[in-house]
RNA sequence: GCCAAUGUAGCUCAGUGGCAGAGCAACGGUUUCGUAAACCGUAGGUCGUCGGUUCGACCCCGACCAUUGGCUCCA
């Protein structure tokens, strides 16, 4: 087992443990007495307690499944009834690291294999620091605390699942089974979190995707990681893809357009290749050139081309930058673009919409000279803010990764002072504008300073929607330049911006933080005419409210089959329509249509100009 | 990639070592109806793929593919 000396918690900041956290540690410690009265020879690792509850990483033989749980908890049930009461003992490092031979840490007993982890957390805390056991009944495990005073005082937990993870999180350690749990002060609270759960689980993008059909993923014939967007799910981009065009042409942005692939050369230059972002490209196609050449060939490598698809679409824009020559006139140029990209995910990270291998981005790069910089960057913070308010996102928080000087060179272009004049303009930006941020150091991008926009959806799941960074570097690899006032060429600065992030992700947050019940200019189906009967005079009428729609760009179905109107209406709502226009006899006598909203019920009986005014106002001020 | 679970009709899901099931959707017909599902019928599947065990496999075993949950929030 490797001796590494990570970055540890100290002392102190364990003992800020909240109750909750201590109640979940506590617990952890409970089901580790009970796995080890159940297997006695379990070798456990760590157990924290963790954002919903708990974990204990554990090696065993035995596979531990969710069929095992009841067994388990019943055991922890026992242990909290018994009311043990949690003692700390404050050992010396001999007596650790003799009480771990024997195998007596995380153990009930002494046992002939020792406490092999505990052994090695034991020789991994440094000198001077105190080491102590908590001891419940005959229970004694490694801990620096802090503990519940009694086992009874857990008032109410579950297991939950099963996972696999290496010691410390390194494969070439052992993997662990990782048993997940979670525990609240009270019956009330636990099942209030599972009602929560359940709640997050019918939101779910794939299963609402599925639902709506929206966006289908065909693994067979097209690729795991590859979405299609299905014309519904397609309605939904089209939307977005207009209020970014809309916004980023007010804010002075021009639209360029660049292929999906390009040579080994453009990620040569920018750095990508041939290490840093290989992993996440997918391999290259090689084109065999000089099919015809005659004349022998001896590097048989040099008549061979490789071409990549593009994972991002800075190098192509850098290359629109050079394709003219640029005065500081020209600057800032915003070059705007809905790019594909495409990333090998690892297989394993694939996850609905969220985590993909084709991508559409909301991307655009400003280049602008130093002095233009924070005006740029203001602008592109407002633009977020201004998304924020449309999507109603309320809780938001601008993640700001710095470098890390001792990694220049290595993590970190190495332009020392290049990085801390970056920071300290986006620092001041941040200040200023009175943005809601954090400062995270060592998190940059290898080019420059980086900002991850993290928001909360309705039901307060958190999601990283868009990145943000600045770039120092690459626009220099490129031999970017502009000719100053002063008749020299000087490199731009680079800001790379994507606040809608990607189709995929944002629609996937969207689905989540909307329930699939889109405001009406982003619903896929805007408005469903239902006629009452499908005689031929109402249906001529409800067609004709149809075709008024769609002339004004309103996405609007007709349903004029034999069905109950009580049965339409059922399928309608199923399928979150947003608006419903019911058309009997009566309202074509009058001229009217009859309201009703989705989730919101029958709003009566209106004149059809009205109605239809309306609705094409809402959707051109975007409500929400 | 690694560990685990899962994979049965378009969707949601039952099921058994001995003929493959339901609801919804689809299709055909009947019904002409005022705000969350009228009725009858028809069709639909190499039970993820490949291999093995067996007289016989959707079921047991193995490999592969895919999906899902995880993979330092560290005693």
């Amino acid at each position: 087992m490797e001796n590494q000396n990570p970055e540890r918690k100290t002392l102190d900041e364990r003992q800020k443990m909240t109750d909750l956290e201590r109640i979940r540690h506590s617990c952890a410690h409970v089901m580790a007495t009970a796995i080890s009265k159940l297997w006695p020879d379990a070798q456990f690792a760590a157990g924290p307690p963790v954002e919903n509850g708990f974990y204990y990483d554990v090696e065993l033989e035995h596979r531990i499944s969710p069929e095992d749980f009841a067994k388990i908890e019943a055991e922890m049930k026992a242990v909290i009834k018994a009311n043990q009461t949690f003692e700390k003992v404050v050992v010396t490092r001999d007596q650790a690291l003799q009480d771990a031979q024997k195998g007596r840490l995380a153990a009930l007993a002494e046992r002939s294999a020792p406490s092999k982890f505990k052994l090695d957390i034991v020789q991994n805390i440094p000198e001077g620091e105190p080491i102590s056991y908590y001891k419940n009944g005959d229970f004694i495990d490694l801990c620096a605390g802090p503990h519940v005073m009694r086992t009874g005082n857990i008032g109410a937990f579950r297991l939950t699942h099963v996972a696999s993870a290496y010691y410390k999180g390194d494969e070439k350690n052992p993997q662990l089974q990782r048993i997940y749990g979670t525990a609240f002060k009270n019956k009330t609270e636990l099942e209030a979190y599972f009602t929560m759960v359940e709640e997050a689980k019918k939101r779910d993008h794939r299963k609402i995707g599925q639902e709506m059909g929206l966006f289908a993923i065909d693994t067979e014939f097209v690729g795991p990681g590859l979405p299609l967007w299905l014309p519904k799910g397609a309605a939904i981009v089209e939307e977005l893809e207009r209020l970014a065009k809309e916004t980023e042409f007010a804010a002075g942005y021009v639209r360029v357009k660049t292929p999906h692939i390009a040579k080994e050369k453009m990620y040569l230059t920018s750095g990508h290749l041939p290490k840093l972002y290989a992993d996440a490209m997918f391999p290259p196609m090689e084109l065999q050139e000089d099919k015809t050449e005659v004349a022998p060939v001896t590097d048989h490598e040099s008549r061979i081309t490789r071409y990549y698809l593009k994972a991002m679409n800075c190098p192509h824009h850098h290359r629109i930058f050079a394709a003219e020559p640029r005065s500081y006139r020209d600057l800032p140029l915003r070059l705007a673009e809905y790019g594909t990209n495409y990333r090998y995910e690892q297989s394993g990270e694939l996850f609905g919409l969220m985590r993909v291998r084709s991508l559409n981005m909301n991307d655009a790069h400003i280049y602008c000279s130093p002095e233009q910089f924070a005006q740029e960057f203001n602008a592109v913070n407002e633009l977020y803010l201004k998304y924020f308010k449309i999507f109603g996102l309320e809780k938001y928080v601008m993640r700001f990764s710095t470098h890390d000087p001792k990694r220049l060179g290595e993590k970190y272009v190495h332009e020392p002072e290049l990085w801390i004049q970056t920071e300290n303009m986006v620092r001041d930006v941040l200040k200023n504008s009175g943005i809601n941020y954090v400062e995270v150091p060592n998190e940059a991008a290898f080019y420059g300073p980086k900002i991850d926009v993290q928001v909360w959806s309705a039901i307060g799941r958190e999601f990283t929607i868009a990145t943000n960074q600045v770039d120092f570097a690459v626009p220099k690899r490129f031999g970017l330049v502009y000719r100053d006032r002063d008749n020299t060429d000087k490199t731009p600065l680079c800001i790379h911006r994507a606040p809608l992030g990607t189709h995929e992700r944002f629609i996937g947050f969207l689905i989540e933080h909307y329930a699939g019940n889109f405001p009406l200019w982003l619903a896929p189906e805007q408005v469903r005419v239902l006629t009452i009967g499908d005689e031929q005079p109402l249906v001529d009428y409800a067609k004709s409210v149809v075709q008024e729609l769609r002339a004004n760009m309103v996405r609007a179905e007709g349903d004029y089959s034999t069905d109950k109107i009580n049965g339409k209406i059922q399928q309608a709502e199923q399928a979150k329509v947003h608006t419903m226009l019911v058309i009997g006899s009566r309202d074509l006598e009058a001229g009217n249509v009859s309201v009703r909203l989705h989730g919101k019920g029958n709003q009566g009986a209106k004149p059809k100009g009205d109605v239809i005014a309306n609705i094409v106002q809402s959707i051109k001020e975007r409500r929400s």
